[in-house]
DNA sequence: GTCAAGTCTGAATCGGGCG
DNA sequence: CCGCCCGATTCAGACTTGA
C-alpha cells in the first residue's frame, strides 16, 4: 500500500477525466491536513464516510484507580481545543470537506461521546445532511467510573447521515436483518471494545492509538451502507481500522490522517490483510431485488389463462382474469393490486400476495406462479 | 391538588422572603407557557429538573403498516417547528428560564431523539451548562421500521447536565449499585415502552398523550439525582408521570403544562396516589436474561471468516458463510436457521445446533462459538 | 377458569421507477 | 418535476376472543 504525502502532493490535481482503473489515490492514506487533502480529491467520488473526529474530551487532571494506578487517558494534542467555537469551526470545516466528495447517495457515519457529539450533530442539521438514524454502540466492557460520581459511561453514539433530505442511501436491509438472526437491526449495537489481539501495540507493549475502534464496529457499518467494491472514506484514519475491514470486506478506502506513526502502524496492519473476494462477499437479497414479473407475464407463459377465477386466501372475494391481464370482480376492474386494495376498502394492496388459485383441494397465492417464471428465466 | 392559572396568576410575587411553610406553587401544575410560567419562580428554589420537551419530529405523510393499518403518528400542534432557528429559539429560551430557578447544585435531565437532542446537548454547553452523563434508554419493545429503510429507532437519549462545571450534584450513587446488584449502574438503561394499565386513556380508551414516559424511568432519574423532600421541575408536565413518581417517592415537585387535558388527566392520576405508597415501584433492572447473540457477531468477532464452510453433523450438507452472515448452500440463501430449514425440508431449525464447523478432525456446532462470544461479554 | 390464537399498538423525520 | 401505480414491509407485549 502506497501512502501519498498531501503536503508534499504526489496526489496529481484532478482533470474531468481520470484514466482508466482506479485513481491514484484509491486504497492509500494521505497525509497531513484532513481539509487540504480532502480538497485534493475529486468532488462525489466517495460511496460511505466514516469519522472519528477528536472528542473534546476537556480533561481536568489526571484520574487515578482506587489502587492508586494512574489511569492512561486522551491526553493527545490532537483533542485539545481552545473552546466551543474553535471545536465547532474545526468540525464545521472537515464536514464540508467532506460533504464535497461524498457522492449523492453516500452514507455519512460520525462517532463520538457526550463532549462532541450533540455539536456534531446540530451542525450536520445545520450544513443541511438529513440524519437517518442514531446509533448507540454499548460496551460490554467499558471502563468502570472510579470516582463513583457518574453513571459508568458505557456508550458511545454514532450518527447516520446522507447530504439531504432526498438523499436514498445504500442499505442493506435483508443482509442486516439475516445478520441479526431474522429480526430487524436496532439502533443498539452491542460490541465489546477493542482489546486483546485487535489492539495495536508498539515496541514497548503501549497501545499506539488510545482510542482504536473495534473491528466489529465497522463491520457492521460497512456491511449496512455499502457494497463490494464501493470507496470508504475515513478522515481521520489512526490506525486504519477503517481500512482493514474495507479491505477484509473487498470495499476499496481512501484514508487522511496527520501522525506518522499512525500511518506507519495502519499501513503494516493494512499490509498484511488479504483483499476480500468473491461469493462470500454476496449481500442478502430481499424481493426488491428480484426482477419485476409483470402480471400479464403469466398468461403469455400460460400459467393462467384467460377466464381464470382467482380468490382471497378465504375465498370471499371472486375475480376473474381478462385476456388483458386486468382483474375484473363484480363492478372492479383494474390491475390484481387495484382490484385487491378496492374490495378490501384498503389503501393499497400487494395484488401477488392477496389473490390466490385453486390448485387441487387447496390455493395458493399466484405469487408462486411469479417464482415459477423467475426460476425459468434463471434457467 | 391545586392548579395554578399562571395566565390570571394566583402566585403572589416572590419576595426574599417566603413565608413559613411551603410555598403555594409546590406540588401543583402552573397552567401556561412554560417560559412565563418559569418567571413566576422565584430562582434557585428546585433541586432537580425533568424535561421531555417537544422533539420537533418534522414527519412527512401517513405511514401504514404491512396490514395497511394506518400508524398513530405525533403530529400534534405543539410538536411543529417552522426551522431548526426557531426549534433553538424555543430551546434555549426555556433552558434559560430554568436555569434560574435551579439550586446551584441542582441537576437537569432532558430527553430525546436524534430530531432534536443534538440541538439541545449543543445548547446547554453553549450555555454554560456542564454535562455528566448521556444516558441512552433502551426500549424492550420500540415500534418496528416498516419499511425496511433505517435501523429500528430502538432508544431515546437522555442528558444528564448541571449549571456549571463546579457544581455538586446530588448523585446517589452507593443506592444505585445496590438496586443493580452490587454493579455500578450504567449509562444504558433497559426499559420497556409506557403500555398497558400504566398507560393513560380517556373516555373512548385512546391515549391521553401521544408520548406519555414511562414511571420507571422517573423513579430511576429521581432515585439518582434527587433525595426525598427536594423539588422536582417538570417544564413539560404532560399527563404528570414526574409528578406521580415525586408523590410516590416522597419528593415535591411543580409541573408547567400548556394543555388542560393533560392537566385534567395529571391532577386525577396524582390526586389517586397515596404519598410514599411505592411497595410496588421495584426499579427495573438490567436485564439478567443471557443476551441473544445474533450469528453475524461471530464474522465481526472474527470467529468465522467469510467462504467458511459449515456442514450438519453428519458431513451431509455443506453450506458458505457469506460476509453478510448469510448462509448459501445450493439455491438456498438465508439466515443459519432458515437454510437449515430448507436443506431439511423443515418447517424451522435451531442453526446454532444443526450447523458444524471443522476443528482439526472432529466437527462441533457454532454453538460452541457462540458461547465462546459470551464469555468474552462476561470478561 | 385455562390456554391458544388473533388483534392492537408504540415519539417514525419509513419507496421507487417509469412516463 | 410531477403523477401514477406497482408492490414491499413489523417486533414485543398487552389485550381480546373463543374453544
Amino acid at each position: 500500500m502506497r501512502v501519498l504525502r498531501t503536503g508534499v502532493s504526489t496526489v496529481a490535481p484532478h482533470h474531468s477525466s481520470e484514466p482508466a482503473g482506479n485513481p491514484a489515490w484509491l486504497n492509500t492514506i494521505m497525509k497531513g491536513d484532513c481539509v487540504a487533502a480532502l480538497n485534493k480529491l475529486p468532488s462525489k467520488s466517495v460511496d460511505l464516510v466514516f469519522a472519528d473526529p477528536p472528542y473534546n474530551l476537556q480533561l481536568g487532571g489526571d484520574l487515578h484507580r482506587p489502587d492508586d494506578s494512574k489511569v492512561d487517558a486522551c491526553d493527545d494534542h490532537w483533542d485539545q481545543f481552545e473552546s466551543f467555537e474553535a471545536y465547532d469551526a474545526f468540525t464545521r470545516a472537515w464536514l464540508l470537506a467532506t460533504r464535497r466528495v461524498m457522492k449523492d447517495d453516500a452514507s455519512i457515519y460520525v462517532i463520538g461521546s457526550y463532549h462532541n457529539i450533540f455539536r456534531v450533530g446540530a451542525l450536520l442539521q445545520d450544513l443541511g445532511f438529513w440524519i437517518m438514524n442514531d446509533i448507540v454502540w454499548l460496551k460490554s466492557n467499558p471502563m468502570p467510573n472510579f470516582r463513583g460520581k457518574r453513571f459508568t459511561n458505557a456508550h458511545e453514539t454514532m450518527i447516520w447521515a446522507t447530504k439531504s433530505k432526498t438523499a436514498k442511501p445504500t442499505f442493506n436491509y435483508d443482509a442486516l436483518k439475516t445478520f441479526n438472526d431474522d429480526l430487524q437491526m436496532r439502533s443498539d449495537w452491542h460490541l465489546p471494545l477493542c482489546t486483546g489481539g485487535e489492539r495495536l501495540k508498539d515496541g514497548d507493549g503501549q497501545k499506539v492509538h488510545p482510542t482504536q475502534k473495534p473491528e466489529s464496529l465497522l463491520y457492521r457499518v460497512l456491511t449496512a451502507s455499502s457494497n463490494p467494491g464501493d470507496v470508504v472514506l475515513d478522515p481521520f484514519f489512526g490506525t486504519g481500522t477503517t481500512g482493514a475491514v474495507s479491505k477484509k470486506l473487498g470495499r476499496n478506502f481512501v484514508g487522511v490522517e496527520r501522525e506518522q506513526a499512525y500511518i506507519d502502524a495502519a499501513t503494516a496492519r493494512i499490509d498484511a490483510i488479504e483483499m476480500g473476494s468473491g461469493a462470500s462477499l454476496d449481500m442478502q437479497k430481499g424481493k426488491r431485488a428480484e426482477k419485476r414479473i409483470p402480471f400479464g407475464n403469466l398468461l403469455e407463459a400460460g400459467l393462467l389463462e384467460p377466464g381464470a377465477e382467482l380468490t382471497c386466501s378465504k375465498g370471499r372475494h371472486l375475480a376473474v382474469v381478462r385476456a388483458d391481464g386486468s382483474l375484473k370482480c363484480g363492478e372492479h376492474t383494474g390491475s390484481i393490486h387495484k382490484v385487491g386494495a378496492l374490495v378490501q376498502g384498503a389503501a393499497s394492496c400487494n395484488g401477488w400476495t392477496f389473490w390466490h388459485i385453486k390448485s387441487g383441494r387447496k390455493r395458493s397465492p399466484i405469487d408462486e406462479l411469479r417464482e415459477e417464471i423467475r426460476s425459468r428465466l434463471r434457467a
